[in-house]
Order: C-alpha cells, then sequence, then structure tokens
DNA sequence: AGTTGGACCTGACTGC
DNA sequence: TGCAGTCAGGTCCAAC
C-alpha cells in the first residue's frame, strides 16, 4: 500500500524517465478516479498540452509539475493500491487502468488503481500548500520541520495513541500502517502509547525512528505486500511488527502481538521491546 | 476540537 | 471446486 517511500519510488521513477517530456493527452478510465472534479474534461483540460517540467511529492502524493500558458500541478493520490508505471502506446491495456497521460513519442504514464480509493487531481500552479489535498498536512518528515519540539507542540494536548497519530497527516505527512507499526517497533514504543504522556526523550527517538525507518525504505523501494500492486521493493525483508503477529520477534524472540486499535484494525508490536 | 466508527472498493484468503 | 463471508487500508464524513 503506497505510503511515502513508495511514493518516492514512484516519484524517483517518473523523475528519470519522463522530466521534460509532454503530456498530449488524458485519458480517464475510471470515472471515480477524477472525482474530485465536475468531470474527466476539467481534469484534461488543466492538463493536455503541457511539459512535465518536475516531478515532486507531497506525503503520499506524486506531483506533476506542467509547465505551459497556465502552470499548473498534476496530483496523483496512489490511495492503497495506486500504482504508476511507463508504457509504450499500444500495449495491452491492464484490467484496471485508471487513467492514462499520452506522451508525445509513443510513451505514456499509465495509472492503475484496482481499489479506486486514488485519484488523480490537476490544480492550478505549482505550490502545493494553496492546493485543498494539502491544506491540513503535517510537515514531511525528513524535513528540518520535523522535530521533537514539534511533536511536544502537536501532540501534548492529545489523547490518542501513538500509532494513530503517527498515520494522521495532519501531524505528519506520508506515514500509513506499515511504516506507523515499524516507527515504533524502532523507536521502542508501544503503538497504544497515548501521546501526551511520551517523554523528551521519546520523542526524539521517534524522529530518529521516522527518519531511519523512512529513509532505509526508500533506498529499498518501499514494500510489496501480498498483493502485488507494488513490485519494486524490497523493505519487506526488514520489517519487524508489521504481519508479523504470532512470530517470534528477531531482536528478543517474543511472540509479536496485533492488537485491535480505533476502526478495528490490527497494529502490530513486540511486547518485550516496546514500552 | 479531538476522537471514533462507518463507508467506499476489489482481490486474497478462509471455511464449509 | 465453488461460493459466501471476512479482511485489508487511505481518506472522508458524520456523530459523539
Amino acid at each position: 500500500m503506497p505510503e511515502l517511500p513508495e511514493a518516492e519510488t514512484a516519484r524517483r521513477h517518473l523523475e528519470a524517465a519522463v522530466t521534460g517530456a509532454k503530456i498530449r493527452r488524458v485519458e480517464v478510465h475510471i470515472p471515480r478516479s477524477a472525482r474530485a472534479h465536475e468531470s474527466p474534461k476539467e481534469l484534461a483540460a488543466l492538463v493536455e498540452g503541457k511539459k512535465i517540467a518536475r516531478v515532486g511529492r507531497r506525503g503520499k502524493a506524486v506531483l506533476l509539475f506542467l509547465d505551459g500558458k497556465q502552470p499548473a500541478t498534476l496530483v496523483i493520490r496512489l490511495g492503497m493500491s495506486g500504482h504508476l508505471r511507463i508504457a509504450k502506446k499500444g500495449e495491452p491495456r491492464e484490467k484496471h487502468l485508471a487513467g492514462v497521460l499520452e506522451l508525445a513519442g509513443g510513451r505514456e504514464i499509465r495509472y492503475v488503481d484496482p481499489r479506486t480509493f486514488g485519484q488523480m487531481v490537476a490544480r492550478v500552479g505549482h505550490d502545493p500548500d494553496t492546493m485543498p489535498e494539502f491544506e491540513s498536512y503535517g510537515p514531511e518528515p525528513l524535513s528540518k520541520e520535523f522535530t521533537a519540539d514539534y511533536l511536544k507542540s502537536v501532540l501534548g494536548h492529545r489523547s490518542v495513541g501513538l500509532q494513530v497519530a503517527l498515520m494522521n497527516q495532519a501531524i505528519v505527512a506520508g506515514i500509513g500502517k506499515i511504516y506507523a507499526d515499524e516507527i515504533c517497533f524502532r523507536a521502542g514504543i508501544r503503538p497504544t502509547r497515548k501521546v501526551s504522556t511520551l517523554t523528551g526523550p521519546m520523542r526524539q527517538r521517534l524522529v530518529e525512528a521516522t527518519r531511519g525507518v523512512l529513509r532505509q525504505a526508500i533506498r529499498l523501494g518501499g514494500t510489496t505486500t501480498g498483493d502485488e500492486s507494488w513490485p519494486y521493493g524490497r523493505f519487506q525483508d526488514k520489517l519487524f511488527v508489521y504481519q508479523r503477529a504470532g512470530e517470534a520477534c528477531r531482536v528478543c524472540k517474543t511472540t509479536i502481538r496485533r492488537t485491535a486499535m480505533p476502526g478495528g484494525r490490527g497494529m502490530h508490536w513486540c511486547p518485550g521491546c516496546q514500552r
């Protein structure tokens, strides 16, 4: 499921392959994937005929910065099964092909999204901070703004558990279930711990664990899980707790537990390593 | 305001 | 073998 490291891997892939390319035409095959727009035509009108000046990222979203008469940005939110690939025009269509960006020269960027939780949104301008998608977003976890002091200011008065807080995009952008579990493990803190009770050293460990886990995952191309929608990753071999309930902790041999979190979803953690 | 839970969606998996 | 039921989770929205 694409979180920050998977979005960053996709960003780097696209940056190398399509920077400078012109988008001739946009096709929307799953209308729901353009649901932020009145119609797919509105999306196409903002994108067609423009050049990909740069490929960026904000949280879990990939951003295509487009130059033309009216500069614009195509925001691609991958949802939980979204996947971007470069194809040659005429290659067989994927089963859940949601959208196609046809490039000058016979290639195309294909956006495939079986569960259709993701979407493509075109916005005017190049500044993510002006776009409704990112209005409430917190800092990038790999930026200088993400510090122990910042965490103190934003978590001090909250009663939610740590894993829920890490997945809140308004607190920090780009973290989902896999990395929230792994960050809590590496920081040595239980995912259920109420964030208002975190100590100063714990907040410092969280900042370091977040950076360490995300950087390593980016280096390894993200995480590939069972549903093969993300074929690039090697971080799955480095997981300590995510989807390892019932198995022995790789550090202390304690059995990894799965505990239901609000919403009925599970969090994975090691009773031996996490306090 | 912060928190919780349901809804959206499809493929993979489980159990009969 | 096949079919129904359950789970997975990013994000939004309604309700407490």
